[in-house]
DNA sequence: ATTCATGTTGTGAT
DNA sequence: TATCACAACATGAA
């Protein structure tokens, strides 16, 4: 998205709307002087034509189901926010949009961000010391240690990992820890350069499948955790882990393009 | 037609 | 005070 956004950088507000509750109104005729992300959240900055008024930032959460169109409004939609810039409109809807997030930006730690150049795996291992007792699908959805991870990488690099979802991490050997981190970090990169390219479903390998890639033994599909969300997993492979652990951190299998029943490619992801 | 789910936040109970 | 459970949000896809 913030590639995406490039064009509509120093450039001004011409029109506002939208059924946010934000004083939205604010941002008419402000200049979008910078375009930032932390985990999911993406922040936008945008100051005033006069000097002496402090730039506003926007924090948005695309949540769920929330989305962003650009010069091609979704039919039948209320856009949450809409924002005419000379050369074209962007549409958000359904998200979570706030204003005067700079505090708030400023405080963010960076260096869990898993796609921040300045990303730490160090500090992540040493933050990591105080959450022995959580469970691997608790730990792969922590936004303070992994900033935008989520729901299909924590599946996905389980599986990668062939760890059971309830591998606590005080089981896991230390040396291994950095494989943990170095995991998440991997499929996040790789999940970015997937979605480019409309791919990303192509390569689940757990997550929302039915049967194990190597063994085609049935997933276990379950809610696990603190956080309660769905685990996919299969049973031979990712093992209930009591005293031994060797974590493999293989790499992605090969997979078939996927096709519709005319043939052609599809384009999977939104 | 109905159910589910790439996620976070706030509220109220325990 | 910390933790927990759950609702709310909103919509495309299964």
């Amino acid at each position: 998205m913030k590639e995406e956004l490039q064009p509509f950088l120093g450039q001004k507000v011409q029109k506002i709307s939208g059924n946010s509750k934000q004083p939205i109104s604010k941002l008419h005729r402000c200049i979008l002087t910078g375009i930032k992300s932390w985990g999911k959240a993406l922040f936008l900055t945008f100051q005033s034509s006069k000097k002496s008024d402090a730039p506003i930032m926007t924090k948005t959460h695309f949540m769920m189901f929330g989305s962003y169109r650009i010069n091609d409004p979704k039919e039948d939609r209320v856009s949450r926010v809409e924002f005419q810039f000379k050369s074209g409109i962007l549409y958000f809807y359904a998200c979570s949009f706030q204003m005067e997030a700079a505090e708030y930006y400023s405080h963010l730690d960076f260096k869990v961000d898993v796609m921040s150049k300045t990303w730490d795996p160090k500090h992540v291992l040493k933050q990591l010391e105080k959450k022995k007792n959580s469970y691997l699908c608790d730990l792969f959805l922590d936004q303070t240690l992994f900033a935008g991870s989520g729901n299909i990488v924590k599946n996905e690099v389980l599986f990668n990992l062939r760890c059971h979802p309830l591998t606590k991490l005080s089981q896991v050997p230390r040396k291994d820890w950095p494989k943990l981190v170095g995991a998440i970090h991997d499929y996040c990169w790789n999940f970015y350069a997937w979605k480019k390219k409309f791919e990303l479903r192509r390569h689940w390998q757990a997550y929302r499948q039915y049967y194990c890639p190597l063994c085609k033994s049935k997933l276990v599909r379950e809610n696990d955790g603190k956080m309660n969300r769905k685990s996919f997993f299969c049973p031979i492979h990712q093992k209930s882990l009591s005293s031994r652990v060797k974590l493999e951190h293989l790499r992605v299998h090969a997979v078939l393009p996927m096709k519709n029943p005319k043939g052609k490619e599809m384009r999977l992801d939104h």
